[in-house]
DNA sequence: CCATAATGTAAGCACTTACTTACATTAGGA
DNA sequence: TCCTAATGTAAGTAAGTGCTTACATTATGG
C-alpha cells in the first residue's frame, strides 16, 4: 500500500502520451514509466490498454460550461454576452487541450468511443447557444436568422481559430490575444463586414 | 515492364489507408494488398515508409486547387462573390477529404518537416482570403475590419462545419444543404446578426 | 507481529512490423 | 533473340508490442 495515487498518475501519464503520440504510438511501457511506476502495474489496475484508454476518456471528458454561463449574461448587451461566451468556450478548449487533441487524432481508431465525447461538447455547445439566439431573438434583441446556423458559425470561428493555432502550430493563444481576436469575431458576427 | 501504373496506385492505396487507419496502423503490407502488388515492390519504388508518406503529401497537396478560387469572382457582387468562396472551399474540402483527414488528426504525430508543410498551407489558405478582403475594402464594396481575422471567421465556419459534419459524423453533406448552410454563413458575414 | 494488498524485478511469450536477401519470372525494345 | 527493367515468391531478421508468469519486497492495519 505504497501509493493512493497510482491510478491517477497512470491516467494523466496516458492522457499526456496518447495526445502526443496517438493511440498507437504510446507504448504500455512508455505510460508506465511516465507515471513513475512499472508495467505490470498498469496492467492490475487496467487490466488492457484499450480499457485504460477508455477509463482515460470517461474520466477527462468535458462538458461545456455555456449553459452555467448564460444565466450571467442576463443584464449584458450582446456583444459583452458574446465576447464572454467566446472566451469561455477558448479557454475551456485551451484547458481541455489534451482531450481535443485526442478526439480529433484517434477518430479512426476508436469512433463511437470518441464520438461520444465529441457529441457531449460540441454538440451540446451548438444546441444551447442555439436556444440562447432564439431567446434574444424572440425578445427582439438579435434580428431574425437561423439560430442554429448563426451557434454553428460563431463556433465555428473560434473553434477553428484554437484548432490552427494551438494544435496544429502548437503555439499558446495569451490572453491579450485571445480577448483582441474573439472581440473581433464578435463585432463581425454582430455587425457584418458590408 | 508489366505495369505502368505501379507508382500511382501504391500513392492511391497509401492515402486511403493512412487516412482511414492512421500512419502507424497502415501497415506497409496492407498498402501493397490494397494497390494490388507485392510489398516488396512497395520497398523498391519508395525506400521506407516514411518517404513513401512524404510523396503521399506531395502528390495530394490541394494548396493550388484553394487558390484558384478566387481569381473568376472578379465582377460579382460581395454576396456571390462570398458564396462561390464558401462552396468552392467546402467541395475542395470534401474532393480531398482523404487528405483533410490525414492533415487535421494525426499531425502531431508526423516528422516536423511534414508539420512546417501543413502550417505554411493553412497560413496561406488565409492569406488569400485575406488579401482579397483588403482589395474589397480599398475599392470600398466592404467596410474597414482586420481583414486577416476575417478570412479566419469565414474559413472557420466553413471548415467546422464540414469537419463536424463529414469528418466526425460521417455524413455527408448533399449539394442543397450545402448551398443553403454556405448562404446563411455568407449573410450573417455579411450583414450580421444584430 | 503477521496477514494482506500494493508494488517491484525479471524473464519471456506470441505476435506484428518495417525492411532485406536471394532467386525466379516476364515482357518489351534493341 | 537476348538484355534489361519491373515485378513476383518466399523466407527471414531485428526490433518492437501488448500482455503474462513467477517470485520477491514492503508498508499498514488489525
Amino acid at each position: 500500500m505504497e501509493r493512493t495515487d497510482t491510478k491517477e498518475r497512470l491516467l494523466g501519464a496516458t492522457l499526456k502520451l496518447i495526445s502526443t503520440r496517438g493511440y498507437l504510438g504510446a507504448t504500455t511501457r512508455e505510460i508506465a514509466r511516465e507515471a513513475g511506476v512499472s508495467e505490470l502495474t498498469l496492467f492490475r489496475h487496467f487490466r488492457s490498454k484499450e480499457r485504460l484508454f477508455e477509463e482515460v476518456l470517461n474520466t477527462y471528458t468535458f462538458l461545456p460550461r455555456l449553459r452555467e454561463l448564460l444565466p450571467e449574461l442576463e443584464g449584458l448587451p450582446c456583444d459583452e454576452a458574446l465576447m464572454s461566451i467566446g472566451t469561455g468556450f477558448l479557454e475551456t478548449l485551451k484547458e481541455r487541450k489534451s482531450m481535443v487533441r485526442i478526439m480529433f487524432s484517434e477518430m479512426n481508431t476508436y469512433p463511437e468511443k470518441v464520438r461520444r465525447v465529441h457529441k457531449r461538447f460540441i454538440d451540446e455547445t451548438i444546441l444551447t447557444l442555439a436556444n440562447y439566439f432564439r431567446a434574444l431573438q424572440d425578445r427582439g434583441r438579435l434580428r431574425k436568422f437561423p439560430h442554429t446556423t448563426g451557434a454553428r458559425a460563431f463556433l465555428g470561428m473560434v473553434f477553428s481559430y484554437f484548432q490552427t493555432e494551438e494544435i496544429v502550430k502548437g503555439r499558446n493563444i495569451n490572453k491579450k490575444e485571445m480577448q483582441r481576436t474573439v472581440g473581433e469575431f464578435t463585432d463581425i458576427f454582430l455587425r457584418g463586414v458590408k
